[in-house]
DNA sequence: GTCTATAGACAGATAGAC
DNA sequence: GTCTATCTGTCTATAGAC
């Protein structure tokens, strides 16, 4: 359902859109599975930008190549495009946190967690910056079991990080702080690139500057929880090796 | 040094030596004075929300408790009352860097603008996540001259924390991404509230919320960076600071 | 499936009486 | 300074011809 909040037009539920059996015919669906895909493009390059209400269906018709109507025949409401967008990153998020089990090593673990939200941040930074805009605004559209799921992913990492702490693997630290800065350090290079590369000097940020971005986080926040075996160079110290 | 002039021709709020037509001792001014105020606190608060599309001007009048054409009265157009807000929050922004300075001590001076850059967020969450929706969106009303400002800054302290690297008085790191990673896990708790309270499992965040975030960062960003007199334990341990 | 034309609603901004 | 009434433009969503 829809939030309703005082400034939003919501107005009728219609009826979802004919429903064609997926798997049955391969031409007309891979008509709608094409336009269903522009379509999402566009729009989440609109989204990421202008939010919610600057989204204009008329330019994601526009971006997408398609007219307006159709969009409407593929999709019965705006609000349900934002929620495909939306649904298309949480699909995508989970994966970064394959690397944390109980068993697994916490530095190669923990680093192989920047390293993919880093590389999410760089690949999908248009959905990261919808997805942001939409908890910003108070998570107005957000579903309910997709919170759920969010705050229960943080509950169950946190739990084996607590496990590592146990077993003397790491020093202590509350674990559900140290999610929230592995996750804001590395998000911000997806969320804030115009800010990222204004403290860079870069008009685009590289791989490269990914690369630096998960050494520096590694090298100050993992080192310091996780005695390594030579812990006396942070960074490109030259006596250290 | 707060970023000046940015050419807003209402909306100033320097008491003039001579009033014109109007005399009394600026007893208007004084309700010019208070009822621009409720209008950008209202608008704060609606644009963090609903961003800049979203915000509705006869909802800001409801909320400031004036009717709609009191609100164009003295803000000439939405944009106007947008970026007034914007200033609003560029102007209290500096103050953290203050105790950055090259004769500091690396660790009392970065510790201090952690601390300050959470009590920023903490207090001003709302205005915070308005310059995060209008960075997200590309910067579409960001002045130019608050943009060129805000790379200066970092350029300037980033110089400094080099120099301290260079006099050997911190491991060698990379300053800009080190700005990004304390700017970032320091905003997080502003822009993205429900994140934060999802995550530890609050419903708002408080004072001891905030702090124990100050330790964390601290606790592996600044020991890992400034060998300390104790480093043992990282987090808990009886005697820190 | 595709697309034109438009209904219906509502926003930002203004005119002008008080 | 305050506020009602309204103008003007634009948006979402739909009807209905191809």
């Amino acid at each position: 359902m829809a939030v309703t909040d005082s400034g939003l037009p919501v107005q009728k539920k219609p009826k979802r859109g004919r429903t064609k059996g997926t798997d049955e015919g391969g031409r007309e669906d891979g008509i709608r599975q094409q336009n269903v895909a522009l379509i999402l493009k566009a729009a989440t390059s609109l989204f990421s930008r202008k939010g919610y209400e600057g989204t204009r269906i008329a330019e994601v018709a526009d971006i997408a190549g398609l007219p307006k109507a159709n969009v409407y025949y593929y999709f019965s409401s705006k609000e349900e495009i934002y929620d495909a967008v939306i649904k298309q990153l949480l699909d995508g998020w989970d994966a970064a946190f394959k690397a944390i089990t109980p068993d697994a090593d916490p530095r190669q673990a923990l680093e192989r967690y920047v390293r993919s939200k880093l590389e999410h941040a760089r690949k999908h930074s248009e959905e990261s910056r919808v997805f942001a805009g939409e908890i910003i605004g108070g998570a107005r559209f957000l579903r309910w079991r997709d919170r759920h799921h969010m705050r229960q992913v943080t509950q169950t990492y946190s739990a084996v990080v607590e496990g590592w702490i146990a077993a003397g693997k790491m020093k202590p630290v509350d674990p559900r702080h140290l999610f929230i800065m592995l996750w804001a350090a590395t998000q911000f290079y997806g969320d804030f690139p115009i800010l990222a590369c204004d403290a860079l000097g870069r008009s685009r940020l590289s791989r490269a500057d990914f690369d630096a971005a998960a050494k520096v986080i590694c090298a100050t926040v993992l080192d310091s929880l996780i005695p390594s075996d030579a812990e006396t160079g942070v960074l490109d110290s030259p006596e250290s090796r």
